[in-house]
RNA sequence: GGGGGAGUAGCUCAAUCGGUUAGAGCUGCGGGCUUAUAUCCCGCUGGUUCCAGGUUCGAGUCCUGGCUCCCCUACCA
């Protein structure tokens, strides 16, 4: 139990600790200890007023629960402010929520069981919107609550709170109501309350579709009006008939998916010349119904040909695609002859057709478009001005009639005769077989390709003719950005931001370019939506002399409005209460009301950087909080989405970067590769995460991820993760189970580090190093690299520390044990601090144990301790470090060498030679030593390279001769390889005839065959495999001992219980070394006879033959 | 359709300025070490470096052509 601290004479002892950890249960009683203690309340207070690190929460869409992919995220998130904190940084720690737009509207849509806009104004928008609200409410709590799972701090609002406010505003958004504010209680109407959520007196997370948010987008609206950036587009939009809204840019990238539709060859009958028709080609047969031209390529060769009693034309290389069956070629020309022909439309007779040509004074005729090719079709395009973007262009430039046959549900208008009230996609069947009883039919056949699709309902787009407003990013200049004049980027709103994107620390680097090609290739900024619940664009266009206007606030709204404000008084600046405003029009006077349209989302989330750092209402806290530190988020889509819309909305209002980093990770995949989705199998829900594989599992997967690189999530790879904190997990498990047995604490006290041995010096050195090279790998955002330096250091603590010091602890006593109790708590205690913003739980558990249980005085959690680097920085001893990978790769040599020779590891051996690299090692003895007995031998014996043991090689540089040598290269390796050559007094070497200087070879030794030889970057072991009756009987005791110690943990002992021992067959040639293993293995009594039935027994291949023994716990 | 990137062991990825025997980790198999370990160590298996040409003493790397995949971007009818 945590809390329930031992206690004897000599203070605390540490509690006991399980090799089987509960990760999952122990992250839970944390996070209860956590909130108990009021420890995140406390780093606050402890970093208040310090200097400031400013992190800037992307919203997360609060409109369902958290997955997976999010907890990437948040991991990054929380592990930097973390981090940040531990160096005493003053953080905000402002989660946020996005609230509005599309989102939401259409899960509550799917949950009221609606298929149409109609349905929500039959239902009401007032209620709609509340219902979308509480929404956001419901996931905000849900996903606070996960959040706080995944052991992230920050200042979240008690999601109890949160849906009670949803409740109240359930029963009556106008009722009063009180929340605990951040200091002290707000009282307000609950629909303002929640308008209120995320504001200082309020504090918690922020939510875009506040009050504030809402408003300073407005003044960023009228700034843009103030500079004449903000237009009302006429033209031809993708459109998703569902939805019953246009889509930006930004929104069609999304649903690009493949898709058959109905490719139709039609005939234009020519008017002036009998018997001849135009072929057409089309994939959207409702569009012929606002055909208004036939568009060919002027300089591209079009024929005439006979099929039957037929004369079509069409362009000369789409013959054998568009024609079925035999035709004749007549005559060839080129498009410019077919300019003007006039010809009979297909729907020339509806009403609507007939009206817009006779107001245009027009006929169908053929026109020239340089964008017609041969690819597919007939070369002949159907143009529909209303029905396309690049239709509409045409259109306007040649001075065609424009008209769009499609209201907002996709169907035809009035005047479309039999058309009317279809919907549009869906007439292409029966537009077809009109075609075909009128004699305008000629061919049909299916057509794959891509096509857009609505990114939200997966609904295929149309293309509609609309109103819609944007905000212009100005002219692209056809030259390079470093010859723009600064009058040219100061007219041009995308350059100025590319000058903030500059500016910017882009993680991972390619971020920078694709956000200024972005930028390039960017049209202008589709700001409307034609929906219900969302910003209200705050234009009011005058319809009576066409002069639109953009408040830039609610107060400006107040003082301007003429009629109206007391609907909008006590409620937020949603529909439909803001629709009610009419203002005076600034051009004639007459009352303007809003336009319907909601804004674009990213707006709402563009402008966070501004409204959730106070900039109106506090423009000093602003300031020292903007720009930020650091924001991150998955990039696909971000570069064209939340990235870009901060950058703009603060180009626009500050003409500076809204944030100095931006650290983007790319996408998460299933196990498989593949997405995830429920349907596959293959997708795990965040919660099912959290309570299987353990939250600080999924961090270390996350953190050691590459971040530019897709992430497979899955059970498996939690495993392996687990496996390595298992590790860590281990060294401090074991470093506590002895330290209790000696009864051995910090308090203990142990020789100065100065006088412990290598080893101890060396790990206590690779911890400082650890934690410098964390800190410089997370200060530069490079987790990945953190967890690297982290994992090589857990691994040096336990295969090598916690291997060559374990008897120190287990068997030893004194100087020595304490030097190595000590030196291993350092370690454990500083790599606790060090892996803490990574592992918040583990580290904490460790730490609560190792530091704050034993030391009344020490920070009481790990994550107010501080970040150790100062502390630590003295032990460094990087020469020591090297000196020590030297040993190390002497003894994997020295078992390599074994392994050939066929010799045990347990088999003591008399000698092993070395020869070292040329360069000093330090403390070369004790290192020696300490190969000695791990590779154990009984001596070590240093050689030079020119040692008779070993043969030299030639290490031919070729980097610095191939050049020189040329052609006589095969002959000259050839000859280094074989061993033909001859070294000289000053290093040169000779080989086939070719003399190279010292600095163009490296002389190595390499193995002699037939000895037991390796070798790796001139480091060089040999051994000898000569085995004397001694060293057989020293092994065969040494296997003894082992089998014993097997023996004793097969018959469950303890490890302190005493045993009596049984030796049967056991020859006395093993006696000189029988005293260590009677000593390791704690037995009392050594019995060389037959043992009892009923032990634990068990039998030993020695060298010697065959052995019985027996264990049985002393007085049992 | 346009632009960019990548194809190397069963999987994930290295390989410096072109340098001669293409390496790691994971997986698999064999062996070893160990009363902290669910770990670790050693070895083995595994390669047409996408394909076809070319340049060079030498090509995974450079050049040409093709194939496949990924990313960005894009309503050509």
């Amino acid at each position: 139990m945590r809390g329930s601290r031992a206690r004897d004479a000599r203070g605390p002892m540490f509690r006991p600790v399980s090799a089987r950890p509960d990760f999952v249960a122990q992250e839970h009683e944390l996070l209860r200890e956590w909130a108990e203690r009021k420890t995140f309340a406390r780093l606050r207070a402890q970093n208040e007023g310090h200097p400031r690190w400013s992190f800037l929460d992307g919203p997360i869409t609060a409109n369902n629960p958290m997955g997976v992919h999010h907890a990437w995220g948040r991991t990054y998130k929380d592990l930097y402010q973390r981090f940040h904190a531990m160096l005493g940084e003053d953080q905000r720690y402002q989660n946020g929520f996005d609230c509005q737009g599309l989102w939401v509207e259409v899960n509550v849509e799917k949950a009221l069981g609606f298929t149409s806009k109609r349905d929500i104004e039959a239902y009401g928008i007032a209620e709609f919107v509340r219902l979308c609200k509480q929404r956001v409410l419901t996931y905000a709590a849900r996903q606070t609550e996960q959040s706080i799972r995944l052991g992230y701090w920050m200042d979240w609002n008690d999601p109890a709170e949160l849906l009670r406010l949803r409740d109240l505003m359930d029963q009556d958004p106008g009722q009063q109501a009180t929340i605990q504010g951040a200091h002290g209680p707000v009282t307000d109407t609950v629909e303002m309350l929640v308008g209120r959520l995320g504001m200082p007196e309020v504090g918690g997370s922020y939510f875009t579709f506040s009050n504030e948010n809402n408003d300073l987008i407005w003044g960023f609206l009228a700034e843009c009006h103030r500079r004449g950036w903000v237009y009302r587009g006429h033209d031809t939009m993708p459109w998703c008939p569902r939805c019953g809204t246009g889509l930006s840019q930004m929104e069609m990238n999304e649903g690009y998916a493949d898709r058959e539709d109905p490719g139709l060859t039609v005939r234009f009958p020519l008017v002036d010349r009998p018997g001849e028709a135009l072929l057409v080609w089309t994939t959207t047969p409702w569009t012929l119904a606002a055909n208004v031209a036939a568009a060919v390529g002027e300089d591209l060769a079009y024929a005439r040909v006979r099929q039957g009693d037929d004369v079509f034309w069409l362009a000369k290389g789409t013959l054998k695609q568009a024609l079925r069956g035999p035709f004749t070629v007549l005559e060839e020309t080129t498009g410019k002859t077919l300019e003007g022909w006039r010809y009979t439309g297909p729907f020339d007779a509806l009403p609507a057709v007939e009206a817009a040509f006779a107001e245009a004074g027009y006929e169908h005729r053929v026109v020239l478009w340089d964008q017609v090719g041969e690819a597919e079709g007939t070369g002949i395009v159907h143009v529909a001005p209303g029905c396309g973007a690049e239709d509409y262009q045409l259109g306007r430039s040649a001075g065609l009639p424009i008209f769009g046959p499609i209201d907002e549900d996709g169907r035809y208008y009035e005047g479309f005769g039999w058309l009317t009230g279809k919907e549009a996609p869906e007439a292409a069947e029966d537009v077809v077989s009109d075609l075909e009883q009128r004699g305008f039919f000629y061919h049909l056949e299916p057509y794959a390709h891509r096509y857009p699709h609505c990114w939200r309902c997966s609904t295929p787009l149309l293309f509609r003719l609309v109103d819609e407003w944007y905000i212009s990013m100005g002219p692209v200049y056809d030259q390079p950005r470093e010859t723009l004049t600064p009058e040219q980027v100061d007219a041009s709103l995308r350059y100025q931001i590319m000058e903030a994107v500059d500016r910017i620390r882009w993680f991972p680097a390619f971020g920078h370019d694709r956000e200024i090609d972005w930028l390039l290739n960017m049209r202008d900024w589709m700001i409307s939506k034609k929906r219900y619940y969302g910003l209200a664009l705050p234009i009011f266009d005058c319809q009576e002399c066409g002069t639109f206007d953009v408040i830039g606030g609610r107060e400006e709204l107040r003082a301007r409005a003429v009629e109206g404000w007391d609907q909008l008084e006590g409620h937020t600046p949603h529909r439909p209460h803001v629709d009610a405003v009419r203002i005076a029009c600034p051009n004639c006077g007459a009352p303007t009301a809003r336009i319907a349209d909601v804004g674009n989302p990213w707006l709402d989330a563009g402008i966070v950087p501004f409204s959730t750092i106070h900039y109106r209402e506090d423009p000093e806290y602003w300031a020292k909080w903007f720009p930020v530190d650091l924001v991150t988020e998955s990039f696909p889509g971000q570069f064209r989405n939340w990235f870009y819309s901060m950058l703009a909305m603060s180009t626009v209002l500050r003409r500076e970067p809204p944030f100095k980093a931006l650290f983007g990770y790319a996408t998460l995949y299933g196990e498989d590769g593949r997405p995830m989705h429920k349907s596959w199998g293959n997708a795990i829900e965040f919660d099912e995460a959290a309570e299987r594989m353990g939250v600080d599992v999924i961090r270390w997967m996350y953190a050691s991820a590459r971040p530019e690189d897709n992430i497979l999530f899955g059970w498996h790879a939690a495993d392996e993760a687990r496996r390595g904190l298992l590790v860590l997990w281990n060294v401090y498990a074991f470093f506590v189970t002895y330290a209790r047995l000696a009864g051995w604490t910090p308090a203990s006290g142990a020789p100065a580090v100065a006088e412990r041995p290598p080893l101890d010096r060396w790990i206590l050195s690779r911890a400082a190093g650890t934690v410098s090279a964390v800190e410089a790998r997370l200060r530069e955002f490079d987790a990945e690299g953190a967890t690297r330096v982290l994992g090589a250091f857990i691994d040096d603590l336990s295969t090598w520390y916690l291997r060559l010091s374990r008897r120190r602890m287990s068997r030893s006593t004194g100087a020595d044990r304490d030097a190595a109790f000590a030196t291993l708590h350092a370690a454990l205690a500083g790599l606790a601090r060090t892996v803490a913003p990574i592992l918040p739980f583990l580290s904490e558990s460790m730490y609560g144990n190792l530091v704050a249980g034993v030391d009344p005085a020490a920070p009481e959690s790990v994550h107010l301790s501080g970040w150790p680097a100062a502390e630590l920085e003295p032990l460094r001893d990087e020469a020591l470090e090297d000196a020590m990978a030297l040993a190390r790769r002497a003894v994997d040599l020295s078992r390599t060498v074994r392994g050939q020779a066929g010799l045990k590891a347990r088999q003591p051996l008399a000698r092993l030679w070395l020869a070292l690299p040329g360069r000093e090692v330090g403390e070369l003895d004790a290192l020696l030593e300490l190969v000695r007995a791990e590779a154990n031998v009984k001596e070590v014996a240093l050689i030079g390279d020119e040692s008779a043991l070993v043969d030299r090689g030639v290490k031919v540089l070729l980097p610095k001769v191939g050049r020189r040598l040329g052609a006589k290269i095969p002959a000259v390796m050839a000859a280094a390889r074989e061993g033909r050559f001859e070294i000289h007094q000053d290093g040169a070497v000779t080989l086939e005839g070719e003399t190279l200087a010292a600095d163009e070879v490296e002389v190595q030794a390499t193995p002699r065959p037939g000895t037991a030889v390796a070798h790796d970057d001139g480091l060089v072991v040999v051994i000898d495999t000569t085995l004397t009756p001694e060293l057989r009987a020293e092994g065969d005791a040494r296997e003894l001992g082992r089998a014993i110690q097997d023996l004793r943990k097969e018959a469950e002992l303890d490890l302190d219980d005493r045993i009596e021992l049984w030796l049967d067959g056991v020859g006395r040639e093993l006696d000189p070394y029988l005293a260590p293993v009677v000593a390791d293995t704690l037995a009392d009594v050594v019995r060389r006879e037959r043992p009892p039935e009923g032990l634990a027994e068990a039998v030993v291949r020695l060298e010697a033959g065959e052995a019985r023994i027996a264990v049985r716990r002393a007085g049992a």
